[in-house]
DNA sequence: CTCGATGCAAAACGTTTGCAGTCTT
DNA sequence: AAGACTGCAAACGTTTTGCATCGAG
């Protein structure tokens, strides 16, 4: 993410959001990493500039970047955990709204791991294909 | 997971494993389930046959599937979540001995993006594509 | 009989929430 | 000055652990 200060505080502003030292250091933490932070790592590196600061208030700004498209979370709807005995490769197909899962199997999906894999050098050892799509049941409710 | 009790009671031994009804009663559950259960719904559904299983039990039992590579938890390293800013389609490249997640882009990953976007009728809201792999420093160390 | 499995209770862990006080606008 | 933000502490839901008892082999 190539983003400074100043834009930063025009997007905040142009959200109705207020612009706190705070919000502004995590933001330059996380839109500037590349090792995929967890929020501990998150509020462990910010506490080193800003003291007082709480893991609430690091979860809250993680929240406003995910609302504002800033950053994604990698394996959403991480609890409760789920299981899955279908060990073909598959893609899952998650409803956001319903938390159903169904899985996806296809050519397509099928050949691109298989091209991933060798140019991986073949050693892969598991994968975990996740698509976010309203489901047909929630889809009708509307 | 086509699988009759018979199978795997030979799979248990064959690791020395024991057979207990409780293990019997959540692989057969577990292994012919399609909606990608929690332990929490395993638990309350088990819990009808076997009143006083315990949910200690119901998470040894699944870590023992997952050993025996009966089953695959979705959204693996679910807890700490883990934060990426980088927006493009990429595949996360996680080693499982340290945790340390790279991205990886390229045309294969793009393409097939593209192409099962297109099988799902173009609405896709997100995703999440990650492969397990041990990194270079990881492999070095041995 | 032995050792692994069960199940309770308590602890651990990441995350969320309520609220009083603070700071941006 | 108003209302959004902070940060503490407590609560929450999921998962793990310690340990006494039980039961498969």
């Amino acid at each position: 993410m190539d983003i400074n200060d100043e834009k930063l505080i025009k997007l905040f502003h142009s959200r109705g959001f207020k612009v706190t030292p705070q919000r502004l250091g995590i933001c330059n933490y996380v839109l500037k990493s590349t090792d995929h932070p967890s929020a501990e790592k998150i509020y462990s590196n910010i506490k080193k500039k800003y003291k007082t600061i709480s893991r609430a208030t690091v979860y809250k700004t993680i929240a406003l970047l995910k609302e504002m498209g800033l950053i994604s979370e990698l394996n959403l709807n991480t609890t409760p955990s789920r299981y899955d005995p279908n060990q073909n490769i598959h893609v899952n197909i998650i409803c956001p709204k319903c938390n159903s899962i169904s899985d996806y199997e296809s050519e397509v999906v099928e050949e691109f791991f298989l091209n991933l894999k060798s140019e991986l050098d073949n050693d892969i050892l598991g994968q975990n294909l996740d698509v976010y799509k309203i489901c047909e049941t929630c889809s009708k409710k509307k």
